[in-house]
DNA sequence: AGTCAACTTTGATAATTCTCAATGCAGACA
DNA sequence: TGTCTGCATTGAGAATTATCAAAGTTGACT
């Protein structure tokens, strides 16, 4: 893992950052410690339970959110994308609710924990970038709780990577480092089932993968055969 | 349905109310239209995609928010007890994402959205007290996605009735509105099998059910048995 | 008291999903 | 190039959960 002081000010990721509503002199002018962070694939950014002490943008790679239970199962919280903020659960929470675990190789910016709160107190715009996030999230789990209470397993694995693919709409086939292990923990179910299911979807022409790329010719159809397979 | 202005200054739930920061003289100028709601079981406060005009301060009774999905099932999102916000979704959103429907007869205020925006936008407090809902909402969203991605049925209702009973902590038997059907709905099982663990739990003595009321012996005992019933 | 409607329980069977075990595959590395 | 390790796949059987159908219960209303 690297680190160094971060150019908050070029940062190519600043428009989707949670200083994006701030002018390039308020930018300057963050007196903000901000690291430059890389961390290599399958590493423990932090662990759940720890004090929280950093924030971190995501500003290249997959990184997931993991809660384990004590019979032994995990599972995934939330998946990040680049630009997403991870690490900030709470104003004055002491403490990390879940383990972020990166994907991918990793590129993040860290900041302290007690400075961006004290920033967000000052500029009305962070806060409502911290606040819109939030939002998002909430939003994005309640969409989970419905996927995952009332709906079956391919309809679930479909509607999931439809939205992945979604989230990369330049390329023609997405970046996929998820493991069929990471899918089930994801989805609430085994790795044998995902792995089966996919293999399903690959031979009925819905879905291509290859080398850690994948690609959905039609999501509607996808989505059509998933709801098909049961009501 | 009765509506009557409400009387902020007196009101006996304001200590956990999103007012509940404000002085008496602060909550004397709000200036904001509050309106004291009435209605019974069984009402739709509002509808899943309908604009969202009003937001809701659950003073008293039960409601479910709900997703419907397009075959047919329903999911509850999540349950409210007294002293929950509801119908506000996010600053800039015009819909509701879900419906709001009473368990039970029910007593509200209701808030006008962009007033309550404007006021969270003057006064620090409520937006704290706002911000802080949410984060709240936000964690409790993630701990349904652990517990309907990772459990088994048992053991979702056991928990499930044991956090129920513990928002009444005064009671020896805590009030008990929901339906085995709303069950079904909110752990993602059908009816009949939350029926069935139901029955067990009760043949086991780790539960008890009389008149829309229910008591737990011993919770521990009843997250003992449904976690050793499958590891 | 009688009836109705809504909710609950129970049973039988089917569908879904999990678990365990074995095998296949591909990239990392010496 | 061989080997090794981690991941993916496949199969078979078991466990879990859903579905369908039929009674049973309860409470409200007449």
């Amino acid at each position: 893992m690297t680190a160094k002081h971060s150019d908050c000010v070029h940062c190519l990721m600043r428009g989707r950052s949670i200083f994006a509503g701030l002018s390039r002199e308020e930018v300057c002018e963050l007196g903000m410690d901000v690291q430059d962070i890389h961390v290599p694939a399958g590493t423990t950014i932090y662990h759940e339970g720890d004090p929280a002490q950093y924030a971190y943008t995501l500003r290249q790679g997959g990184i997931k959110l993991v809660k384990s239970l004590p019979n032994g199962h995990a599972q995934i919280v939330r998946l990040l994308h680049h630009g997403d903020l991870l690490g900030f659960e709470g104003l004055r929470t002491d403490r990390h609710r879940h383990s972020a675990i990166t994907l991918t190789g990793t590129d993040l910016c860290r900041l302290e924990l007690r400075a961006l709160d004290a920033l967000s107190q000052r500029l009305p715009a962070v806060r409502e970038a911290i606040f819109a996030r939030w939002q998002q999230a909430l939003q994005g789990a309640e969409d989970r709780i419905v996927e995952l209470g009332a709906k079956k397993a391919d309809a679930r694995l479909a509607t999931f990577l439809c939205q992945w693919v979604g989230a990369y709409p330049q390329q023609r086939a997405a970046p996929f480092p998820l493991t069929r292990q990471d899918l089930g923990e994801f989805l609430g179910l085994s790795t044998e089932h995902v792995s089966r299911i996919m293999a399903d979807l690959k031979r009925h022409g819905l879905l291509h993968e290859h080398k850690g790329k994948i690609e959905i010719p039609d999501p509607r159809n996808l989505l059509l055969y998933a709801g098909s397979t049961s009501a």
